[in-house]
RNA sequence: CGGGGCGUAGUGCAACGGCAGCACGAGUCCUUUGGGAGGAUUUAAUCCCGGUUCAAAUCCGGGCGCCCCGACCA
């Protein structure tokens, strides 16, 4: 992409500093914008982010055996009358109609789910099924706060399974808690993840939360200090003792919950009577979970604990390209016209190499400003070519937060940033 | 939903009840070019409704909006 074309310009002066640290950057950055309160637009670069982190939750889906579907956003008010919660799950966004028929805007889409594989699933040989989507979901939040860490209107993958036995439906169950966290840590945001015993809600007595560590985080949790078992504040005083190992001490923290996943039980079949044959011909009752990841959340979270004074660090696997290069302006023109040439065959060549390249190719614009630039958008590898360089047939590059830079001939650029390991 | 703060050029801020100003940005021209360059010039604003007043960005009432704390959080 070439930086002169993106219409979404940075912003140099730091913003009013109210808002938590990752927001105040993406926005400064120019990757998302606040439509109203809790809603925001993805600009291009804040897109090419959520493509890719979208990409690695739908290829885990996928290899978990779950199958993709779009469900509907507009749900009937009858599906949410029939599991009890048109009244009250209280974040619903109701539509007024002309018709006679009412709606709510899916905050969740169990009530859409269940019946929907029900349709299909009439046999235990059918079971089990996974059904997964990507989707907006709309939620009336009384307060919307921190940019993309708790918005009205946000991205979600959630998937649902369906089972006709108990342990079927446990072992699934643990099956998803393991490739959630490859997720977040293809995601680079691992490190930070705790797996964590939370309330059930509504749903069940527990469920397990995926909570990253950042003092931008709405929730508490709290850290076993003998094994690192993890608590969610919510059902910390039913546990004076770790649960898993009855110590005594615990540390707190804040956290941002970037995944929660439960089981239901039949909390959601039952409601639609939803049974399946089993091989005496009796019929069995369903057995639900469901697991979810916000994927504008991670985005935001991944901005929240990947970043310096100078901008974002975006991880690798999700920054909306991997190279950034920068072009600086020569004062003789022929110079000036065969650095151009050089960078713009750099730009193709990695581009055919499989090697994403924000390219800034602007005109009059320092070196400063580009450079505080590529800082602030937070590319993993910065690649710079100018007079200096070019003279030695070569481009420097420097890994986004590390401290060195190298010199590296331009016939050699592809093979080095798909092997060198920069400090 | 309770509490607090705020609403002025595109952005960030200023202005005693009395001519709305500064910086950044953006446009044009010239000079500059390895960590956010310089000069000249131009551009562009008081959230909405009502009230008080000779006079309101400023005071009062109402509305709307945004941010923060709390409560809430499938």
């Amino acid at each position: 992409m070439l930086q002169s074309r993106l219409f979404a310009k940075t912003r140099k002066e730091e913003l009013p500093g109210e808002m938590s640290a990752g927001t105040r950057l993406l926005l400064r950055a120019g990757f998302i914008d606040q439509t109203a309160a809790g809603i925001y637009a993805m600009l291009p670069l804040g897109l090419l982010a959520l493509q890719k982190i979208e990409k690695i939750i739908a290829g885990k889906m996928d290899e978990a055996g779950a199958q993709r579907i779009l469900m509907p956003a507009l749900v009937p008010k009858k599906n949410w009358e029939a599991s009890g919660r048109w009244n009250s799950l209280d974040v619903l966004y109701k539509v007024e109609s002309r018709q006679k028929t009412e709606y709510a805007l899916g905050a969740t889409h169990e009530e859409i789910a269940a019946p929907l594989v029900q349709k299909f699933a009439l046999s235990y040989k059918d079971f089990p099924i996974a059904v997964y989507q990507i989707q907006t979901k709309f939620r009336d939040e009384l307060r919307a706060k921190s940019g993309l860490l708790r918005g009205r209107e946000f991205l979600m993958k959630d998937l649902y399974s369906f089972h006709i036995d108990q342990k079927d439906c446990d072992s699934y169950y643990e099956k998803i808690k393991q490739i959630y966290f490859e997720i977040f840590n293809a995601a680079g945001v691992g490190h930070a993840v705790h797996l964590t015993l939370a309330s059930g809600g509504s749903f069940s007595k527990f469920s397990h939360e995926f909570q990253a560590a950042t003092s931008a985080g709405e929730d508490t949790i709290y850290h076993c200090a003998a094994c690192g078992f993890t608590v969610n504040r919510e059902i910390k005083e039913d546990y004076p003792q770790c649960p898993e190992c009855g110590g005594e001490e615990f540390s707190e923290e804040k956290a941002i919950e970037v995944g929660n996943i439960f089981k239901l039980g039949t909390r959601y079949s039952a409601p639609f009577s939803f049974e399946a044959a089993g091989q005496d011909g009796q019929n069995l009752p369903v057995l639900m979970n469901c697991y979810g990841i916000g994927l504008t959340r991670l985005m935001g979270t991944a901005a929240e604990i990947s970043r310096d004074d100078a901008g974002l660090i975006w991880p690798e696997n999700i920054a909306p390209f991997f190279a950034h290069l920068i072009v600086l302006e020569a004062k003789d023109g022929e110079t000036d016209a065969k650095i151009r040439s050089a960078a713009g065959k750099i730009y193709d060549d990695l581009q055919k190499a499989g090697i994403g390249v924000l390219y800034d190719d602007r005109r009059q614009k320092s070196a400063g400003e580009k450079f505080g630039d590529a800082d602030l958008l937070g590319m993993p590898r910065r690649l710079v070519i100018s007079e200096k360089t070019i003279a030695k047939d070569s481009v420097e590059i420097k890994k986004r937060g590390g401290k060195e830079s190298k010199l590296v001939k331009i016939k050699e650029i592809d093979n080095f940033l798909k092997n060198e390991n920069l400090g």
